[in-house]
DNA sequence: TCAAAGATACATGAATAATGCATATTATAA
DNA sequence: TTATAATATGCATTATTCATGTATCTTTGA
């Protein structure tokens, strides 16, 4: 029972997009890409991880339309919408995978047609996300300016 | 993100055993044992299981003194408590396993000092528990008929 | 046209959960 | 007292999932 590194990956690189922007004066324009974009190496770098697995993850966030994904030399990746607008209950569901936390088929359980059970777990888990859904990116930037020093001071 | 089928197993050991408590009229002392207990084979042929994974959950459920087991010939197991008092955050917490649900040290994860994801995920977490903690096995035991027709139908 | 970036597919390794096996221990009954 | 049926316990093996590695393709700017 806990969350898979996958997605806890995939926070850290939109809490380092997310301080790298509080970084600069603010650009409104959110879609137009600042001076030098994040890359997969940058990330790797930071929190010594292995560029196969975060590769991955990036992918996975530009699919989800969190982070905008560029191609190509210069290219790289930057946050495609502002912290306050990224639910962690959005990007923690979509990373980890919505699966149900107890499973009853596969094998088929008996118990099943009169089980309470399943239904009290499901409702839990919906406790849980409902949890998330009152934060934002934004709330994970409080201490932007350590955030940033951290980040920067990281090999 | 998923309980661990040991978790389940042990929920499905526990709504066995009050089924069948039910079955008869009530005896008021716990303590005392029924006219059969209730074997690891009984379970395992129940819900088609490997004895020696059940093997350990029942020790487990022993150990947490859920339920009394009594070794040797004519042996077996059952609730050492009323339903109403085992209640379903304890026996999932147990069962499962307390770790935090996301790892920020081991490997050690540079963003941690200012870090305000692993305390937001801690209180989800908590408020999973907190829900189950309105629950007892007498809840899971609403429909014991049914329960008790399963149970005593499957081989 | 080269090089630097992400995209994609597949293979491998590591961790953990699940299961299997063997044997010890205990209690009952014949 | 002895056979037997049950749990207790430790270790081995298998299966599953997660994490990581390798290779190649595609895109894009210089
Ligand atoms: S006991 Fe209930 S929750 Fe557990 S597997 Fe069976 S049906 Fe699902
Ligand atoms: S990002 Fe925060 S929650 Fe995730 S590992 Fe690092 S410190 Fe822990």
């Amino acid at each position: 029972m806990q969350l898979k590194k996958y997605t806890d990956y995939g926070l850290r690189i939109l809490m380092y997009l997310g301080a790298k922007e509080g970084a600069k004066e603010s650009s409104n324009n959110r879609t137009e890409a600042p001076e030098r974009l994040t890359t997969i190496k940058d990330i790797c770098e930071t929190f010594s991880l292995s560029s196969n697995h975060v590769n991955k993850v990036v992918h996975h966030l530009g699919r989800l339309q969190l982070i905008e994904t560029r191609r190509g030399k210069n290219g790289g990746f930057f946050l495609a919408k502002a912290p306050n607008e990224i639910r962690l209950d959005y990007v923690i569901r979509q990373l980890e995978g919505d699966e149900p936390w107890i499973e009853c088929h596969n094998p088929y359980c008996v118990a099943l047609p009169a089980c309470e059970l399943n239904g009290i777990v499901a409702r839990g888990k919906e406790l849980f996300y409902d949890y998330l859904r009152e934060f934002t990116l934004a709330d994970l930037l409080k201490k932007r300016g350590q955030l940033q020093q951290i980040f920067s001071t990281a090999s």
